[in-house]
This record gives C-alpha cells, structure tokens and sequence, in this order.
DNA sequence: TTTTGCCGACCGACGAGTCGGTCAATTTTT
DNA sequence: AAAAATTGACCGACTCGTCGGTCGGCAAAA
C-alpha cells in the first residue's frame, strides 16, 4: 500500500467519524440546535477540525444526508438482487424498507429538517440528492412491478407512476407512524396498505360499475419521466 | 356593544394581523430564518408589540400552524357535510383536500420545520395539535368508510385503519409532489391512487390466490383507537 | 527542515427577548 | 367644559448569550 493510499484512508476514516457523530448530535438535537462544537466532542477532535473535512455546518448535513441515501439504496438494492420470483422480491423490498426506517426512527426529524432545508436553500444538491434517491428507488420498483405484470399477477397498470406513488406512500406511512408516536407495529402497517392496494377495497358489483374510469386511471398514470 | 367588546375585538384583530405576518414571513424563509423583526415590519408593527400577544417565537409559530388547521378541518367538515351520498362524499373531501394542499403548497417547508419541531420540543402542544388534527380528520374518513360500506360499495376493511391509512397516504403524496417541484398534476396523483385502492392492482387470477392472506389484513388492520 | 494535520482561543454578526418611556384615548376632578 | 390624572397599547434601542467560522501556532510525520 502507498504512502499516498494509506493517507487516504485516514483522511476518509476521520471524515467518516465527523459525519457519525453529526448523526449523533444532529438526532439528538436537531439540525439548528446542534452545535458544531457539539460534533466535535463526540468526535473527541477539535472544532476546528471539522473545518477540516468539512467547509459549512450545510455541508456537513449532505454528508449526513448522503451516508443515509447511499445506505438505503444499497440495501434496497442488495435486497432485490436476492430473489428472482417478483412476488418474493417485492415483500423483501418492503421489509428491507420497514427494516430501514425501524431502524432510523430516532432520525426522523431530521429527515424532516433536510426536506424542509432542501426545499428553501438555494443550493440545488439537497434537493438533487433527494430526487436522485427516488428515481433509483422508482427504477426497482417500476421493475419489480413489470416483472409482476409480466408473471400475470398484477394488471397493466402504469408502472413509472405505480412505483412513483409507492414511493410517497411509504413515506407517508413512516411519518404518519413516527408522529403517531409509533403507537402501532410499523410492519402491520405496511402490511395493511400491501393489502389495500393489492386487492382493492371495492366489492365485485361495485368494482363493475367503477372499472372504466379506473382503468383509464390506472392506464394514464400521473408521473411522466423528465426528459 | 360595549367598550369591553371593543377592546378585545381590536386586540383579536392585531392578533390575527400578527399571525397572518408570520405566515407570510415564516413561508418565505422559514422558521429559523424568519426574525420577529422581521414579521413586525411586515405587519408595520414595532417589535416589542410582538411579544405583548406571544411570549415566545414558538408560541407564535404554533399559532400558525393552529389557524391552518382549524381552517382545514372546517373545509373538510362543510365539504362532508354538503353531501349524503358517500361516493360523492368521498370525491369532495379528496377534492378539498387538494385544493387545500395547492393553496399552501408554498408553506409545505413550515409543515415539515413543525412536524420536526413538533417531534423533539418539549412542549407537548405541538405533537398534541398534531394529533388532535388528525383524529377529526379520521373520524370523518372512518365515517365515509362505513357509509360506503353500508351501500355495498366497499368491502368490509377494518375503517379505523383504512382512515388512517387515507390520512398517510394523503400527506406522503402531497409530500411527494412538493419534492418533485410540483412536476405533475396533484389532482392526477390523488386519481390514481384513488383507482389503484380502489380497484386494486392484482389481476382476478392472483386475488383469487391471494385472498386468504390479503382477507386477514384488511380485516385486522394496524390501528387502534387510543383509550 | 518541511509538510501536514490538528487545535481551540478568538472574533463578530446575530437575534430573541426586555424594559423604560411615549402618547393617545379615556376617566376623573375641578 | 376644561384641566388633570390615569391607563395601557405600543415601541425600538439595548442587552447578552450564542455559535459559525477563522487563524496563528503547535506537534507529529515525512
């Protein structure tokens, strides 16, 4: 190993702490209430240090942003490459997705700052990153849903939007779960919305009556890719 | 009217004036950004006058987040209650609903800062206020349920849940849609869903496989009402 | 000796909240 | 009716702790 190399690493492992222990402190407190000298206690380094690695407190919270992301779509994307029946694949994608946010619960309000950041800031990365995550998670799922349709299990919906709306869907659950104060089993959550959504709630008759204007729906989608 | 009426009626109005500034303020730059200064200006009121109606910034930003929920509670209340027909119920609270969300769709930063807010303040107000939302939300989503029930239009689903379930998905594609820059049409979003719940997506082959297990879990549910 | 990484004292901008004072309107006194 | 006294809404200069970011110097490595 080189000289060259062998500074890498070092330089990346200590970087890899900083951004660690801004996942601590930003957690615990919160983007605006933690400080940088907070970070750097943790870390057991100085305050100037950080400065170091990192040039803006805005920067330092991409990082955090982007470690999560990066984790996220890798396991998301490990999970999928396990199974080869579609079925299989999507109930692991979704458990892979529980798993996750299980997992991350105590993060929650910080994903709620970084949306809200990214929404005001005039740096485009926040918002980039963000839109850069969902369209490889949009890519698996609008997978996963053709190889569904393909094996006869689901109609031909538009696949771009049904992933797209999966998406928001489990977002929406995870938050609705954090802010209830996880009063109930995240899992049976999912399950449920699984079940909704896979059978439908109509009943036969109705579903008769109904089933032109939904399948124009279902048809049309509603999320176009940019070109 | 007396005097005593009076007073408290110009005291109110201020109030209110000081609370419409402060949407406006914390919209534009959000929470932490937004100076009372600021919001004094724009109301071309003096600072300390301020403080004579919040003792704190906080109180002030839960005064906001306060008066857009009564108003949205009492638009989706009229809407229910202009229809006894529980599909058209339905279609006019989502319809509501939309209007809603496009209407402040510039405020969804504020949303998400209070949410986080909410979920690691100390004062419990502001996770109450959530939930509190939420609750008259559901219960007239578990009462449309049922009504559609009732007409054979929906299957027997556990209403409790499912109304809820309505409440994450809403906002998560709401959410959704702020993220991706408002690139497609909500209306669009909302119809799809409505069709994929609706109808469901499995073909009649796979319902007919699924049933057993996707039975249970719509009968079962996730949530149950707090004693 | 030079370079590199590290450090924390220091700076200065900043903003929430305070408080002493003003003034116009109302009430009381003359 | 006029003058005096009282009230309280309103104000903005000020305070004071805070914290992101800087920089000069130190120590270890090369």
């Amino acid at each position: 190993m080189s000289k060259q190399q062998e500074s890498n690493e070092r330089r990346d492992a200590k970087r890899e702490l900083i951004v660690k222990s801004a996942i601590h402190i930003f957690g615990q407190k919160g983007f605006h209430a933690a400080k940088i000298q907070d970070i750097a206690d943790f870390a057991s380094i100085g305050k100037g240090t950080v400065y170091e690695y990192f040039s803006t407190k805005d920067e330092l919270f991409l990082a955090v942003y982007d470690k999560w992301m990066d984790e996220f779509e890798a396991q998301m994307t490990a999970s999928a490459e396990q199974h080869t029946n579609p079925v299989s694949k999507a109930d692991a994608l979704i458990d892979t997705a529980i798993d996750f946010y299980e997992t991350h619960a105590q993060y929650a309000s910080i994903l709620l700052e970084f949306w809200a950041h990214a929404l005001r800031s005039e740096d485009t990365h926040f918002l980039e990153r963000i839109r850069e995550m969902k369209q490889t998670l949009a890519n698996l799922g609008e997978q996963v849903t053709r190889q569904l349709q393909s094996v006869k299990a689901f109609t031909d919906v538009d696949a771009v939007s049904f992933s797209r709306l999966e998406l928001g869907i489990s977002d929406g659950i995870f938050l609705q779960w954090i802010l209830d104060g996880k009063a109930y089993s995240l899992r049976d959550a999912y399950k449920f919305r699984q079940s909704v959504i896979g059978a439908g709630l109509m009943t036969p008759a109705f579903r008769k009556v109904m089933s032109l204007k939904t399948k124009k729906h279902l048809k049309k989608g509603f999320w176009k890719r940019p070109e």
